[in-house]
RNA sequence: CGGGGUGUAGUGUAUCGGUAACACGCUCGGUUCGGGACCGAGAGACAGGCAGUCCAAUUCUGCCCUCCCCGACCA
């Protein structure tokens, strides 16, 4: 991608009312414009950002044995109604109706939805366990929308849904999602804590929130060292004084829902014997989008973001001084290397200031004072987003910094 | 939803009763070319909206809206 194309450009300041990092530094780098407040636009380079979260996701959701679909998010009130969640859920959930006073809901989660198909399609024990998984927006009415793209009214979200037939089988299940989110953390960078936590609207029962640690986050939680898992302050109850406590974001939230959902909407199988019993049911949760938003909270200098190489709108960044560069490009397109090449006709503190902005781990110059391949020698001058350090390498060596 | 702020060119700010200025950005020309370079010339705003006070409102008053922050709420 050249640089003198890419949308948007940079900006020198951020908005005035934003506070937040991610809001500032996601604004004025060009990866997400704010609508309104809770919404967001994610541009180009927050896309690419968010598609390869994503992707990290879907590949320990597939390891897991969960299938990819994609579920609608406009929903008829009648199927709420059946868990009593249209009231329930009223304060959150954004509700609508056509001209002829039809009522819908706009998906603010989907186990009904899930439910549904389940009772449709699952009528032996012969059928489960099964678990299926989308990535969708979600819509949340949330009272106050804040903290830049941290807590929006609209975000995406991976959900999956487990269903099992039986409490045992379930929290076997449980158990993996539980590894697969931590892989999942780990993969992508994050210092985070497996946290035990309460249910909220969905479930009277434990959960457990995968919680980064953060100044920027809501939550507080507590834990001792040696321990597996941290607690949220909601649910820690007694003496806190053994234990280290920390803010912490909310990127993941699992919950062993039991039989709850299949008892209302009738979503049952039959078993060995010959006997009817309600399915046992799960859902898991991420916000690749606060993820991203979570990323920056917790990577980041005075000049801009520092993504890793995992979540990296683009591999490397190459900066042309002098008219320089697009030979180089090319030879990176051809190896295979998802470049940005900043080929824009402005001056160098502009691109280097860009360049640590936009936060991408590996910048390459290529100027008169490098050299150039096609001229000779061929020097590429290498550095890294988080050093100080330059280092003059050949195309080769550059290569192979980079795989 | 309660409390507190906020709103002026694309962005960030100034003006604070006499009809809007500066910086950045943008356009054109020229000089530059390794940390947001320089010179010159331009374009760009019915000052969030609606009422009201006043000879006169960006400025004062009221209501509404917006966005941000604190709280409450919250997968």
């Amino acid at each position: 991608m050249k640089q003198s194309s890419l949308f948007p450009k940079t900006r020198k300041e951020a908005p005035k009312d934003a506070e937040s990092i991610n809001h500032k530094l996601l604004v004025r780098a060009g990866f997400m414009d704010q609508l309104m407040a809770g919404s967001w636009t994610l541009l180009p380079m927050g896309w690419k950002v968010v598609t390869k979260i994503n992707q990290i996701i879907r590949e320990e959701m597939n390891a897991i044995g969960a299938q990819e679909m994609l579920m609608p998010l406009l929903h008829p009130k009648e199927i709420w109604n059946e868990t009593g969640r249209w009231d329930k859920a009223n304060d959150i959930m954004y509700k609508l109706s056509d001209p002829r006073q039809k009522e819908y809901a706009l998906s603010f989660t989907h186990e009904e939805i899930v439910m549904d198909l389940l009772r449709k399609n699952i009528t032996s024990y012969k059928d489960l366990p099964v678990s299926v998984y989308h990535f969708s927006t979600k819509f949340r009415n949330e009272l106050r929308a804040k903290s830049g793209i941290l807590r929006g009214r609209e975000f995406m979200m991976k959900d999956l849904y487990s269903a099992h037939t039986t409490e045992e089988n379930l929290m076997e299940y449980y158990e993996k999602v539980k590894d697969a989110y931590s892989k999942i953390f780990r993969r992508l960078g994050f210092n985070f804590k497996v946290t035990k936590a309460s249910g909220g609207v969905f479930t009277d029962k434990f959960t457990h929130e995968f919680q980064v640690l953060s100044d920027a986050g809501e939550d507080t939680i507590y834990w001792r060292d040696g321990d597996p898992e941290a607690i949220n302050e909601e649910v820690l109850k007694g003496d806190k004084k053994d234990y280290k406590s920390s803010k912490a974001i909310e990127v993941g939230n699992i919950f062993p829902l039991g039989t709850w959902y299949a008892e209302r909407m009738r979503a049952y199988f039959t078993d060995e014997d010959g006997k009817k019993k309600p399915i046992w049911f799960g859902s898991y949760g991420i916000g690749p989008t606060r993820v991203m938003g979570t990323w920056v909270e917790v990577s980041h200098d005075n000049k801009g973001i520092i993504w890793n190489k995992e979540i990296s709108p683009f591999q490397v960044h190459l900066i042309g001084l002098s008219g320089k560069g697009e030979d180089i490009y090319e030879k990176l397109k051809n190896a295979g290397i998802d470049v940005l090449f900043d080929d824009r006709d402005v001056p160098a503190g502009q691109k280097f200031n860009d360049a640590d902005l936009i936060g991408i781990p590996v910048r390459l110059v290529v100027s008169d004072k490098t050299g150039d391949l096609s001229a000779q020698a061929g020097e590429i001058e290498y550095k890294e987003r988080t050093s100080d350090k330059t280092e003059l390498l050949d195309f080769e060596e550059v290569i192979k910094k980079i795989k």
